[in-house]
DNA sequence: GGAACCAGTGTACCACGGGTACAGTTTGCG
DNA sequence: CGCAAACTGTACCCGTGGTACACTGGTTCC
């Protein structure tokens, strides 16, 4: 019987986390099958039983951490819808709850995956590359949906690029991520966060 | 002689062009230096020659790389300077100068080396590492100094974050890149670095 | 006019690691 | 028992980084 208290090692995912860490530290071309097999405590053959490639490996690394990404997001913005009704509200808050989420790593983020594999995506097949860019079209989905729901309530005093400012949400955090990596500094992607709450409540809010 | 219309063809600088494009689709580990003496016309040991090891090189392309961006930074807000007197103003005609620059491009940005190499740090050095945080330092410093300017003459109604808001120059043009590049969008760069300026002038410009 | 030097070429070689192929084996389960 | 899932083991090929070294054609200095 599968329970939680399952044996089961679940190979396949463990093999999944460790390329992730590896791609984020060195990128997905100098991570060798060698070091996941060896990491994993598997042979060499036992990976291939799991993906028939390495390209295989980096379809279900970005379905993975795609997935990731968004139950992450539903859940942290369904959070913070039950705590208010109002639009602009709502969204100030789960940034906020997210800025405090990313402040409250042990350590500095690791980075995103789809951004590492958009650094190298003349390695991948356009399969993968698609995925990530509707990765980055549900964020922008996802903020535009809010924007539209807040201008209709708080009609913007100037003229405001919608599509630019949901797609800033990824951007900043994506900005975020790397300027944190560069400075190990863990406090610059919440703050950055913060500041993009600032762009949208002072956009929104009337004074 | 050795005029501007020499005929040398600098065989070093063109490896590094050739190097740094190709890191930018593949990453560098990706990258061979097979591939790169092919490209540039030259023997394998001609590239030794140029540079000792593969290490060698990618310091020279970060080395590149960051001369290149402080070059066209320097120049955009000297420009920028010359229109105006004004710490505020100055900075956001800057922007906008930077904006349409972007904007200008003929095909979507290929994207920035420090963030190619900080997604693959651990296939570098120590030495090349902190020129990479020195080079983010640098967008930090350069727009902290234009903030306190500005904050001088227009002190803010609420308080604001200004390390965040000065890395947030450099933040946003990264994920912008990363955008931009993920959605083979050319106007996101553009209407990203907009919508920073924005944040600025909504920040200290007084209503 | 020869020596020194710059910017390479050509050839040969090696170790390592990624990747392929495929047959064989253990483990859990109905 | 029988079967499938989840592997193991072995053998092999090739590309890549890197070394070693002898050589060369052009330029410049004295």
């Amino acid at each position: 019987m599968l329970d939680s208290t399952s044996r089961k090692p679940d190979t396949r995912e463990r093999l999944l986390e460790l390329a992730e860490s590896a791609v984020l530290a060195k990128g997905f071309a100098a991570t060798s099958i060698d070091e996941l097999v060896a990491a994993a405590s598997i042979s060499k053959s036992g990976f291939f039983y799991h993906f028939k490639d390495k390209g295989e490996l980096a379809e279900a690394m970005m379905q993975r951490y795609i997935a990731h990404d968004k139950a992450v997001l539903d859940d942290l913005f369904q959070r913070a819808d039950e705590l208010n009704d109002d639009p602009l509200h709502g969204l100030l808050v789960g940034l906020k709850l997210f800025a405090e989420m990313m402040a409250n790593l042990p350590e500095v983020h690791p980075g995103c995956l789809a951004a590492s594999f958009c650094y190298q995506d003349q390695l991948f097949n356009k399969k993968i590359r698609d995925m990530n860019a509707a990765s980055v079209l549900g964020w922008r989905k996802r903020f535009r949906a809010r924007f539209d729901a807040i201008v209709a309530k708080y009609p913007p005093k100037q003229p405001v690029d919608l599509e630019a400012l949901s797609d800033m949400a990824a951007s900043n955090v994506e900005g975020g991520l790397i300027l944190g990596r560069m400075l190990k500094d863990v406090t610059i992607l919440p703050r950055q966060i913060l500041l993009y709450r600032d762009l949208v409540r002072l956009t929104f809010q009337p004074s």
